[in-house]
DNA sequence: ACCCACATCACTCTTTCGAGGGGGTTAGCC
DNA sequence: GGCTAACCCCCTCGAAAGAGTGATGTGGGT
């Protein structure tokens, strides 16, 4: 660990405008250095391993792997290297998740230049941080049961446009599952139907559209 | 118009990181100089009038009005200033209205630094230009039949779990004329029910989630 | 005047949904 | 051994949805 203390940062990010952006706004700060640039998740965790940074910047939402299985893969090879998420929303079921994954803080692109900065100070110095307008909405849906594997298939396969009995054909199971599925979902998610318990999905980002 | 021939750039985009990674990018270029930035639409199209630039840069996505409906209006008051849209990918149907309001060239934000600067110095001579990794989606759908604002109001009802009944009710009209309509959306959308529906229409930016 | 896109409504018929009940099996946890 | 979670299945029934077909009105262009 350098005597200076000076804190080396991976950035993970498809967009280069914003790498660039991030790069020239963290390499203003006296005691801040980018040590690494990543355009997806498989790039990132590399990347990561190479360089062997303090602070890991990372989007969600990138080709090839995304941020979410980066998150899990460098958390699980260093569960003290903090990883702060930076992203555009993405609903309050990757931020949930996210955190659980092992990152840090949880910041929208619409951060500022002292958003950006203070997150890495405060990341560094292990507090846990995820932006305003998101904590709201993610404490808003907290204690409500998340959905299971299954249905998240149901759901998807509904969202495709299959009725229960052909989604019953491709999970081989019986309409009846199913049905008793689609229940649950619609019940978890307080859908009106299985239209809206897709608008739902979507939009908290259980899945893709 | 000077002699020299510098390019003036108006930055429109509500992520400051990517605002200083453009405005960073153009300014490494001699005869490029960014006159001014802005967060959201509104604020797009005051700067607009005040910066006078060459060339506008324009995200869509953001807070108050949105990228769309500030070139349109821009496009309007100055319609041979070229207009480069920089986005991340929001569906064919964003794509198509975009250049139909007046855009002049749409590009990805995983664009590179040769590929903006290329893209502003295109756009500067007129020529028109859509990324590859879009084209191809966009003329794909082209030829079908877009949705009218009609069908529009429909289908957003239906994906916040409104029965035909219910949306007739809402749109004071017959149910009827809500079960023709939905026949139309789905035979337009290439749809196996609504819900199938809903999701392809976000997918293609018609409707937001 | 004619065409045409858009919008509205009606009637029949079949299929699917979703609400409401009722079961049952594994597997792991303490 | 109890307990819970995640699966799976069955039945009824009324309410929707969606396919098919046809009709009327209206405003804008040419």
């Amino acid at each position: 660990m350098p005597v200076d203390a000076i804190i080396r940062i991976l950035i993970v990010d498809d967009h280069p405008m914003m790498r660039e952006g991030l790069r020239s706004v963290l390499e203003d700060e006296r005691d801040m250095k980018v040590v690494g640039e990543a355009a997806d998740g498989v790039e990132g965790v590399q990347a990561f391993h190479e360089s062997q940074p303090d602070v890991v910047l990372m989007d969600l939402q990138m080709p090839r792997m995304d941020g979410i299985q980066a998150i899990q893969e460098i958390h699980e090879a260093a569960p003290d290297t903090p990883i702060v998420v930076l992203t555009t929303y993405p609903g309050d079921a990757r931020v949930s998740r996210a955190m659980t994954l092992g990152a840090m803080s949880y910041l929208l692109k619409t951060a500022s230049r002292p958003d950006i900065v203070s997150a890495v100070r405060s990341a560094m110095l292990g507090r846990r941080h995820v932006a305003a307008e998101l904590s709201q909405d993610v404490s808003e849906h907290q204690g409500m049961e998340p959905l299971n594997p299954r249905e998240l298939s149901v759901l998807r396969l509904a969202a495709q446009g299959k009725s229960n009995r052909e989604i019953g054909d491709v999970l081989h199971v019986a309409e009846d599952t199913i049905k008793t599925r689609m229940k649950t979902i619609l019940s978890k998610l307080n859908a009106n139907d299985r239209t809206h318990a897709v608008t739902i999905a979507i939009r908290r980002g259980f899945i893709d559209s």
